[in-house]
Order: structure tokens, then C-alpha cells, then sequence
DNA sequence: AGGTGGCAGATTGCATGCAATCTGAGCGCC
DNA sequence: GGCGCTCAGATTGCATGCAATCTGCCACCT
């Protein structure tokens, strides 16, 4: 963690957050761990104003926990929370892909994911799923959801999925297992769903994001991570 | 709005935003526009600092949009967005009440929704809906909503719901028509929804709150508010 | 006339000082 | 020994001053 770049195109509050939410979703911080506005003001050669914009903003993400007069702590997930959060997020995904596939895609959002399709097929020719490649498909797969979210053209679903993603390990930004038989399936199912949104078949395409989902879920249910 | 109260029981801050939140959702500001942070200082006599904090906290709520070194302005809610919110919330609720039915209610959770129940057949049975008592159903609605969302035990989706809250028409806390034959039907629902739970059919609470949200979402259609 | 540069007021971003509150250790009392 | 009290250090809450940025206007040039 070292201090805001010299050419700062954002505010320090801004930079100050980003950076506190990697190292929070990185696990640099004890769950239930207090942060003190000074000791880190100290450490991003910051003064206290910027990170408590920053801490509250965590805080309004889910990422924090704040009691007044007593400042912020870093709030535990447990198992059953982020089960929770999968159970929610399939339901949100889900109704994303319903309402795309319900409106159709326009051509610059089609292209877009038959673009991020073929870079995963791209990457999966190989046979195996290399150390290396690993973050190029977590990429990826954040990019195939993020579209998707994008094309649903619902802010509201959007911002949900925003605050979801702040759960660790339930994020699409954190893949779960990166065994090759596992990503295979996974990239199929973006296929899948993509076709029934081509087709405007949007019970389908909700199921099959669903589905999908629930896969993670079960991967990260029988991997016992965390 | 006034100042602080002398006995507070909380932060400046949550104070000033707690007012800022009620007359944003109570319609005393444009849309779009522009909240300056000395201004709302002098009128709620603090100092930029709480007001600062507060309006960032409405910021991450949705209620505001945030342009660096531009401030804070009054987000607009059109009626597209309004629609997609109810259909977000039928989601989300749906999913509340099918969690609720697949765990089972405890002694406590049973009470309170019985009693939040109580209280609206006493309400209603006067065979009209005098504007007198029009806040009193507002709040047993509310209270039948969030009892429900606690039920659910699933602190995913009471985030998610308080942030679809924030979207004017399409919250709970603010009953969208109150012609008696509707609040009676609505109130109805409430109550096929519980037995639902009760009985743990999972599927048919998911379905009845899904039909309850998606009717009153039609009656803002056609009731053309706002 | 239309466009451009730049200055002045207004507004936000940040740092810092002080007041209010909390925390924990030490001490006295029961 | 256990319990509560007191007080000092630590930490957050808030106010305020200054720097950085933005906005609008007006003179000026082409």
C-alpha cells in the first residue's frame, strides 16, 4: 500500500477506497479487525479526511461494519452469509439474463459477447487450464457477467449485483475452482445462456443462469474454501 | 427542517441525513438538482463536515449522483426506472418469502406477523379507508414487509431491499393507491402469503409475493402517479 | 460575429485543531 | 477476590481554514 500516484485523475478519497477494498478482499485484514482512521492516514500518506469518506464508503458497500463513536471493523463473512449471498446473486443473474433475453440484444451488445466468448473458447482450446491463464479467464468471466448486466439495461440490477460482489468468494471477480473440467463447464454454460438470449427464450435463459450459479455455489460448497 | 435536536442520540451526521433522505423522498428538491454543501449547512446549522458525510451516505443509497468536484445532485427517477425497480423488488421479496417458507417460522417470527396481521383486519374492517387512516396502513405494510425480511434470515437480501427502498413509488413505505377494494385485496395477499409460509410452500409464497408486488407496480401504471 | 483566453467568484477537496466519547488500567471499597 | 469508580490515553465527531478545481462572464483577437 503506497501513497496516491502524482497524477491523480480521481480524488484521494476515490484512490484511498479502491485501495482499501483490494486489500480487504485480498484478506490483508483480520475479520472483525478495527481500522483506525489515523494508523492508515499514516500508511497512505493521507490525512484522516479522505479515509473516512473512504471507510464510509466501504461501509455502504457491505464491506465494513460501523458503530458511531466506535469507527469501522472489517466485517466477517461466514459460511452461511456467503451461501446466502449465491442464493441472491443467482436469483439477480438470473433475472438479468430474463430481461435481456426478454428485450433482445442490440448489435453492439451481441457483438460484445460473442466477442468475449471467443476469447474464452480461445483460451480453452488448449486442454488445460495453465497457473498463467488463470487470471486472463477470471477476466473473462467478470467480463461475460458484467455485460450481461450491462445489457438488461436495469440500473436497479446493476447496483444490487454491485453490492454482491462485495462478498467474498461469491463474486464472479474471485473464481471458485479452476479445475479444467470445471471451467470447460462453466464457459459452456455462458454459451448456452447466450444462445437463449439470442433466442428469446427468456425462461430459459434465467434457468440456465440459475443453474450456473448454483454450479459455483456447489463447487464452492464441496472445495470448502474459505 | 430544523436543526439537530438538543437530545441526540446519534451522530450529526446520520441526523443530517436522515432529514436530507425524507426531503429528498418527500419531493422538496428537483430532480437533478444540485445539493451545495455550505448551504444545507446553514439551513440545518452544521458545519460542512456532517453534511459532507451525509451526503455521501445518500450517495451509495442511490438517492444522489456524485461527480467529483462537482457534488451532489438529486437523482432523477423516471418512470422506466421506477417500473424496473418494482420488478427487482418482486424478485427479491419473492425470494424472501421462499427462504422464509423453507426454513420455517419460530415461535417469535410467527407472533409478530400474526400481530402485524391483527392489526390491519382491525383497520380495515370499518369497510372504508379514511384518509386518517391511510399512515397507519403505510406502516402496517412496512411492518408486514421488513418482519418478513427478517424472517428470511438472509442479510443479503434486507441490504439489497433497503437500497431498492430508496427508489420513490416503489418502496413499501409508500402505499401506492388507497381506493379500499385495493388496500383489502392487498391486505389479503399478506395474508395467503403468511399461510403459504406456514403451511412451507415454498413455491406458492414465492409466486403470491411475486403476483402481490407485480400488482401493486400495476396499480402505479395505471394509476399514473407520477 | 464568433471564438478564445483568462480572471473572479463560487464550490468542493483536504488538512488540522479541538471537543466529545470511548477504552482500559489502576485503585479503593465491599 | 470481586466489583465498581476514576482518570488518562486513544479514537472518533465536528468545525474551520486553505488549496485546488470548476463556472460563468467579459474583454480581446481573428
Amino acid at each position: 500500500m503506497t501513497g496516491p500516484g502524482p497524477t491523480d485523475r480521481t480524488t484521494r478519497s476515490a484512490s484511498v477506497a479502491e485501495q482499501l477494498r483490494s486489500a480487504i478482499l485480498a484478506g490483508t485484514f483480520q475479520p472483525g479487525e478495527r481500522l483506525r482512521e489515523v494508523s492508515l492516514g499514516k500508511q497512505l500518506h493521507v490525512s484522516r479526511t479522505p479515509v473516512r469518506l473512504a471507510l464510509q464508503a466501504l461501509a455502504g458497500d457491505g464491506l465494513l461494519e460501523y458503530v458511531p463513536n466506535r469507527g469501522y471493523s472489517v466485517r466477517a463473512f461466514d459460511r452461511v452469509t456467503i451461501l446466502q449471498a449465491f442464493e441472491v446473486r443467482a436469483a439477480l443473474e438470473g433475472l438479468a439474463a430474463r430481461f435481456t433475453a426478454e428485450r433482445g440484444l442490440d448489435g453492439a451488445e451481441q457483438a460484445e459477447l460473442e466477442r468475449i466468448l471467443a476469447e474464452g473458447d480461445a483460451l480453452l482450446q488448449a486442454g488445460s487450464m495453465p497457473e498463467a491463464s488463470r487470471p486472463a479467464y477470471t477476466r473473462i468471466n467478470a467480463a461475460f457477467h458484467e455485460a450481461l448486466h450491462r445489457a438488461s439495461r436495469n440500473r436497479m440490477i446493476g447496483e444490487m449485483l454491485r453490492i454482491s460482489q462485495q462478498v467474498p468468494l461469491s463474486s464472479y471477480r474471485q473464481v471458485v475452482a479452476f479445475e479444467h473440467g470445471l471451467v470447460r463447464r462453466r464457459h459452456d454454460d455462458h454459451h448456452r445462456i447466450f444462445e437463449a438470449i439470442l433466442l428469446r427464450d427468456a425462461g430459459r435463459a434465467d434457468g440456465l443462469m440459475r443453474d450456473h450459479v448454483g454450479s459455483i455455489r456447489a463447487a464452492f460448497l464441496g472445495g470448502g474454501a474459505a
